[in-house]
DNA sequence: ATGAAAATGATAATCATTTCCATTATTGTG
DNA sequence: CACAATAATGGAAATGATTATCATTTTCAT
């Protein structure tokens, strides 16, 4: 545990969330820290490896990261004009639950995220 | 749907599970097959845009693809050895209604996959 | 046969992520 | 303090998947 990784878990805590590391490295660079990124990359792995923060994959398959033990909120996205909603997952959390023990999988996981079209549009 | 989505469909039928664009590309030019790189992204793309095959994400980030049967369903997929199970997703579907509802939102799609580590690994 | 439209594929561009490597901090020890 | 050993850093180049370009080829209706 270094200075570089507080830095990333201040950031991570202070917006909350997910980020990618390109996104981090954006607000730490923009908030007037020199950092770079490969140093962001290495504080994420690090991070990832000590099971402080979870890895995760947006739909393009850039990493996204965040806290563990943040509870973890799900989206409502609309598909036609981008906005998204946070919203609580409490059912998928028992479903992923109960079908990953069911066939005896463990270390488990989830994604899970709602598109539509928001009554804006 | 062209000659080129018939090929694709026909080495996943083949092959079963999951496999990487430059996998299948591969496995096309080993038997034979002068088909580019770029048409066999071309196609994919427009068979999963045809809901004819799934795309999910290997842990690196890397797209993959498999066909997916007609009745909709998700995955529980190991992050080791990349093994799949296709489970129900009762629970899901009524949860994304739900939310979707009470947000105003219409035409409502949703993704959902479980990770984890399976009981071989 | 023939011209329009669709399909194809080599090449180059893009973008996240890793690797390399030289430089700079940090730490322990006498 | 001095000084060497070690860890941390970051810029630049490399990598690897995916996408965009664009000239050429194939398909197909007339």
């Amino acid at each position: 545990m270094n200075k570089s990784d507080l830095k990333l878990i201040a950031v991570l805590e202070r917006t909350g969330g997910f980020a990618s590391a390109q996104e981090l490295h954006q607000i730490l660079r923009r908030e007037g820290d020199g950092i770079g990124l490969t140093t962001v990359y290495r504080a994420l792995q690090s991070l990832v490896d000590d099971k402080i923060v979870d890895l995760l994959r947006r739909e393009d398959g850039e990493a996204i990261y965040r806290l563990c033990g943040d509870n973890h909120h799900h989206h409502l996205v609309c598909k036609s004009c981008g906005d998204t909603v946070e919203i609580e997952g409490g059912a998928i959390e028992k479903w992923a639950k109960t079908m990953a023990e069911e066939f005896g999988f463990r270390e488990v996981g989830h994604t899970a995220e709602i598109f539509g079209t928001c009554s804006k549009c």
